[in-house]
DNA sequence: ATCATTAATCGTAATATTACAATAAAAATT
DNA sequence: AATTTTTATTGTAATATTACGATTAATGAT
């Protein structure tokens, strides 16, 4: 086994999951979190900032352009990356319903 | 390989990474909304409303549990499995840091 | 045309995750 | 005490993920 029975979950259970799996790697995080802090959009030396070899950081960025989260720009030899804001925005709106429960009304038995 | 290098990344990262991998299955994601939905702390019959077998469903909670999100009170010979209020805000407080940003600036080069 | 730079892809190894049957453990009921 | 109910654990198989070296592809510079 080892596969997720997508089929059994509501269509929002499972994007709600696509979306924290992408999230689910420190290396995916650092790289969305580079991403908005360059006023500029960076491209490779996405590299140089995190400790992992070209190979990973270019799979990291390919799960995260699947998603939709990202999108990269070919500039000549480089490649610029940068937050997809339609998608991001869409993705914010399903977390925080998710995320926004208050626990005000929860006591345990 | 095949293991994550959690030590070239900061604290943060690596915690937004731990609770997002945690929201990254739709069955984990199903529990939690169960447990928020119901009123009274739901126990065992998560086996009966998702459609995994209870060893899944067992070892979905015991990584939930793990992580400090759910805690688990035995009550006869069933548990009672409930958010914990405390872990869950703090979680919130982080994914709203990560998460909040707003793609207003953000433009594509 | 040749070379350098940058990023994607391929191949592969190590490890993690998902799922379930079978079994064990623990408490309630008969 | 034997049985039932409920949950945890163990063992195992299938698949996914993470990481990196090596190679390829594409563009820019010499």
């Amino acid at each position: 086994m080892g596969v997720t029975k997508t089929e059994i979950f509501t269509d929002q259970q499972n994007q709600i999951a696509l979306f924290a799996k992408a999230f689910g790697h420190p290396a995916r995080v650092a790289i969305l979190q580079h991403l908005f802090k360059s006023e500029t959009c960076i491209c490779g030396d996405l590299v140089g900032e995190i400790g992992l070899a070209q190979a990973t950081i270019s799979q990291h960025l390919k799960e995260l352009k699947n998603l939709g989260l990202i999108k990269g720009n070919v500039e000549g030899t480089s490649v610029c990356y940068c937050i997809d804001k339609k998608v991001w925005e869409n993705m914010q709106k399903i977390f925080t319903e998710f995320l926004g429960k208050s626990g005000a009304n929860i006591e345990c038995c």
